[in-house]
DNA sequence: TTGTATGCGTTATCAC
DNA sequence: GTGATAACGCATACAA
């Protein structure tokens, strides 16, 4: 008896069958209370609960999906995977969580692993812009998959939910050059993700649509070798008239605030930084960030709704949204025009 | 043919038995080698793969574990769970995450969702002092649950994996003690957790081991209606023989340095400051918090290895493990007696 | 209103 | 070496 008690267990001590025992589990109409109550008595005195994989495998369903994101000591991923496990978990549906940017391990390997967990559908939280094998994965593969934060290059027949990275880019741009900044550096991170992609295009825009020259000097992308944090110092220590950071994330910015405190400059008297993100750290009195929202909240409920949705088939595909960013002005950047 | 296929439809197209489709699966033995050969073509041709849903049922071996977190918003919690995460994919674990802090579901409940999953074992990073049903649960059921961070009070025969708190706060304390400070403002979580509730015994054993008074006046605990911030900002204003802070966790700690901002107290020239946990953050270099570490990766490796331990039954119940902590000199503290 | 039989997609135990 | 056949723990069609 040690064992975990099963259906027969209970059918065996109420003195019905396994399937009047399933009956009253799934609270079926037509049973005479009478025997329910037997039936629940047995179920208490065994402490029996219903074994869901038993029941994944009858029903083909398991209430399951699957989320991969990309680094979760990163506060962008998670904070958006608090807020997909908190939808999850208010319609019943469990998560497995997996990490994307494992190196030994493809996208297309983890999205085939959850799978074959049969999850019913997928959020992934980080995608390349190009990813082949993937794209083919997708294509044969039954269950919905759907990206969130970040995009794949061709995305004609994928589900997304982003935001407007190169709008957000704009917004900041403006946000710097309405307070008088004309020499502004622009800190990226690779080029190989979509959201990156997008701002740095709308780094690009905005300069020629305010006369500003594009300067490579300025521009950096970071990598294994260079920090954010050396190329700032760098700038600040040799190109004084650079007024203004524009960060691609938060987590760059906070090494762009270091770099000026370091050579002594002050934020955002001598020096504006502007990321872009919003993660919670950002909005501590302490950092009181300038950046622009991702609206991770909103797009981890729409990610997760139309992921159900796609699931039940309740709505056509792909499903495509495009969130508009937000500037949101804190304590890092002047604004100078908006204070007359 | 849109449905997925089974071992069955490999079965029949390589000419074989079922039987024989498991057999190459599993890579057994005596299998001759044309006919494997015959099966992996099928196997190809189909684009086939097990159903690890009901492979679980009948090997009664889900190769998966629950982690619940309090809230992966929270930067200790996160990082903790990127490395839980990191460990099981090493060892072909999936987990299913679960928050624990929800306020419509128990923690024993939620414990009791995860075996009815059939999880092999769960981590539990966030666990009150006192919980009476939860303690009922854990002596009823099966599976091997470990607690992580957090522990309960009367923890006879529960595994853990903790760090001494107590300990670490008089590291701490004999830190800022040592560079002089006689008046210590403490800030403290939540009392229910054995976390804080150590640490805060800490901060009194050291303060009467050096022959300083306690001052409830100088002491708090954070609340829905009061913060750090303004805590910590009155005491600033108006106890300025107050020269510095003990936070019992970093993020608590942030909040600190804001007040001490906003008061135009410099740190650490006016006032001292130091945390517990060293979340990332901390170390970056605009923040440079001086801390405790929890050594969170180590915690979680052994969270994880212990944890499989158990589920193996390769290890004696109850795996109760202490771990020293380490005070980690950054940038928010003097220490005076260190620069001679 | 209840029970019997069958099946979900595998692995395990026998035979042959 | 290989193939029937019986589990695993449930839900469900069909009978009664």
């Amino acid at each position: 008896m040690s064992q975990r008690p099963n259906a027969y267990d209970v059918a065996k001590l109420a003195g019905v069958s396994q399937t009047t025992v399933s009956r009253v589990l799934n609270n079926f109409p037509h049973v005479r209370p009478t025997t329910k109550e037997k039936v629940l008595e047995a179920i208490e005195k065994l402490g029996f609960e219903p074994d869901e994989i038993a029941r994944s495998l009858v029903k083909k369903k398991t209430n399951t999906i699957g989320l991969i994101v990309g680094n979760l000591a990163n506060p962008f991923y998670s904070e958006t995977a608090q807020a997909i496990l908190n939808e999850a978990s208010k319609v019943d549906y469990d998560v497995i969580m997996m990490e994307g940017d494992s190196n030994n391990i493809s996208l297309s390997e983890v999205i085939g692993k959850l799978i074959n967990r049969r999850v019913e559908g997928v959020v992934v939280a980080s995608v390349k812009r190009n990813d082949d094998e993937l794209t083919k994965v997708l294509t044969e593969k039954s269950i919905p998959v759907i990206f969130f934060n970040r995009t794949l290059d061709h995305a004609v027949n994928t589900n997304y939910i982003v935001v407007d990275n190169l709008k957000g880019s704009k917004l900041a741009m403006e946000h710097l050059i309405q307070s008088g900044h004309k020499k502004i550096a622009y800190i990226t991170g690779w080029q190989g993700y979509s959201t990156f992609n997008d701002r740095f295009l709308g780094y690009k825009q905005a300069l020629a649509e305010n006369n500003l020259a594009y300067d490579g000097n300025l521009v950096f992308e970071v990598n294994p070798k260079g920090s954010a944090l050396d190329f700032s110092m760098d700038l600040l220590r040799n190109n004084p008239d650079v007024t203004a950071f524009f960060a691609s994330t938060d987590s760059i910015a906070l090494e762009i605030l270091e770099a000026a405190s370091r050579c002594n400059k002050r934020v955002p008297e001598d020096v504006s930084v502007i990321g872009f993100d919003n993660i919670n750290i950002s909005s501590n009195p302490y950092v009181k960030l300038t950046t622009v929202s991702q609206r991770k909240e909103e797009m981890s409920v729409l990610a997760l709704t139309n992921l159900l949705k796609l699931i039940n088939k309740e709505v056509e595909t792909p499903v495509q949204i495009t969130l508009e960013p937000e500037l949101i002005v804190r304590g890092t950047t002047t604004a100078k025009d908006r204070n007359l």
